[in-house]
DNA sequence: CGTGTTTGTTGAACTTGTTCAACTTTTTCC
DNA sequence: GGAAAAAGTTGAACAAGTTCAACAAACACG
């Protein structure tokens, strides 16, 4: 059942009981996202969470310069949302699609909002969550910085060999925040 | 007094009762923090969260190659933290450093696990400050993809007119990811 | 199954940013 | 106040990454 891979996934994260633990699950839709699909699309305003079940998702913005840049990759165990649109009811600056048939566990912001009130230790969970994912921000900056594309493409493809299985090589480069005339060359030399 | 900076930072965050303020703010002790000191250093374990109430700080790594790698600064109402180093009680990677005389507000962190338990809108607090910070964060790293040196820096400049005030070049350019030479040229060459 | 579209490759010329070294200016601190 | 240290500047040679264009390979889909 799906829900089961959430209840393995936040009990990695706070301790939940048994009762809360359903709470928190029952506001939770399966849905389905076939391959291609914008779950949420730049310029609306997110009112959900989602967490991926099953398939691939790819969280990019478009500057005015048109280029894609990739935030990230989403697969089985990672979350969906724009912060920012959700919290500010503003338009997303994101896109979320779907690279091939994917399942995801939806819940609703007013859902979300009242289980925060009902669930205290779901803020826990999203507090511990949130500096997680900063950590993992610092991080990726950091190596942004210090590292050139190449040392940032093998330490990509060596952290997440699962994801990269499933992206194109543009896709990728949008990720690294290169070319993928550039990565293709990267290729070539390093084989 | 500057635990009254610290009620106003939060306040802007959650909406704490007078009674779950004065409870949140009592385990802050006051600490001077002479120019050049470090609060943090590289390989020891962050056991506080610091808030700073006067001053500047610097947060930095040294990587591998030995080049420095500003995360951030710290001026007034901004939070000192290794979260990772705290969390998991493991050697930082950071370094915390006292651009000029400095005042900071300190919570333990055996204070700070309390205050979890025993005001539940702390959890709050911080699960709201966590999710604006992911939301700067994966900002910052678009503009670092998106956009040349030159334009971060303008951007740098113009967002924090009353930082860049206290900062050397070279901490700018360890900012920005970019070596001090080339911000020199830059700045020459917008002049 | 084939054809149109997207993705990947390669090369040449170019731009952005680095490195190193020598020098000047500013700051530190006794 | 003056010596030493740190920060900033400049130029030349270099490395990393981009752009554009042309072509090849893979994929999508009626």
């Amino acid at each position: 059942m799906s829900h089961d891979i959430l209840v393995e996934h936040i009990s990695k994260n706070a301790q939940l009981s048994k009762w809360e633990l359903t709470e928190f699950c029952k506001h939770f839709q399966l849905k389905s996202i076939p391959k291609k699909t914008f779950l949420l699309e730049q310029g609306e305003v997110c009112t959900f969470e989602g967490f991926v079940v099953e398939g691939c998702f790819r969280i990019f913005t478009i500057d005015k310069k048109g280029n894609e840049n990739t935030l990230y990759f989403a697969t089985k165990d990672w979350w969906l949302m724009d912060i920012d649109s959700f919290m500010n009811r503003k338009p997303s600056d994101l896109n979320m699609q779907a690279l091939e048939d994917s399942k995801v566990l939806l819940i609703r912001k007013i859902d979300k909002l009242a289980l925060y009130e009902s669930v205290p230790a779901v803020e826990k969970l999203f507090r511990v969550m949130s500096q997680k994912a900063i950590v993992a921000w610092q991080r990726r900056l950091i190596r942004n910085h210090s590292q050139t594309a190449t040392e940032r493409y093998q330490h990509f493809t060596s952290t997440y060999p699962n994801i990269v299985t499933k992206l194109t090589d543009k896709q990728i480069a949008s990720y690294l925040g290169i070319t993928h005339e550039f990565l293709s060359k990267i290729k070539k030399k390093t084989n």
